[in-house]
DNA sequence: ATAAAATATGAACATATACTAATATACACA
DNA sequence: TGTGTATATTAGTATATGTTCATATTTTAT
């Protein structure tokens, strides 16, 4: 809104900060191999912590990590049964965005 | 395809590492708030490269390192005229996921 | 209460990433 | 050819990120 783009009238409205955030954080949680393998897993069904772990071959650990990673983004929600937690995926907009992508990957 | 998976007849199947390659790098691309603003100012305009730096208060080398990353992803194309580089997108598959994603932030 | 099983967390480490300053390159034109 | 302008590149630095090991927490069952 200042003295710029005056021969047009059009001024490149930048983005908000908190938007630039949350997109950012949405597109960071699909930039790793492995939570796109993990989320790719959870298409198909829910898994457990260790069921995720066993069937992509990672550390507990790691799977706990990137879970919580997804979690807090509300990609992905829980539901438990005795010690066990069964993961599965929790946002279908980001989830039809990365079906998308990894169709348009390998189909190209 | 191993001896997983018994009870339920289906397997889950992994990423090969190419398409995780690709579909990563893709994301990644839009995972950084810099660079969404620059795709994001180029949905409404070519612009040359010092003129995305005044646009968006970046340095000139800034906006040339990210541009060639956005180039390689093949997400950013430019034309020349004298010494001045016009960019603008060129992936409307992506460019379409970012703005669906920028919009599902705005109104939420 | 104690033990076992499943998951979560914290700290440490290595690597990746983004930005900057300085410099190099490419082009236009006198 | 030499100069100015626009962009690209290189090297350095600071921060972010992903993985691992070790340990803590939570829940169930005895």
């Amino acid at each position: 809104m200042t003295e710029d783009n005056e021969e047009k009238n059009m001024e490149p409205k930048d983005l908000d900060e908190e938007t630039l955030f949350v997109v950012s954080q949405t597109f960071k949680a699909l930039g790793d191999p492995t939570r796109i393998r993990i989320l790719h897993l959870l298409f198909q069904n829910e898994y457990s912590v260790n069921g995720i772990a066993e069937a992509l071959h990672l550390r507990q650990s790691t799977v706990s990590h990137q879970l919580r990673f997804l979690k807090n983004l509300r990609l992905v929600k829980y539901r438990r049964e005795g010690t066990t937690l069964y993961y599965s995926h929790d946002d279908e907009h980001v989830i039809n965005i990365l079906k998308q992508t990894i169709d348009h990957a390998l189909h190209s």
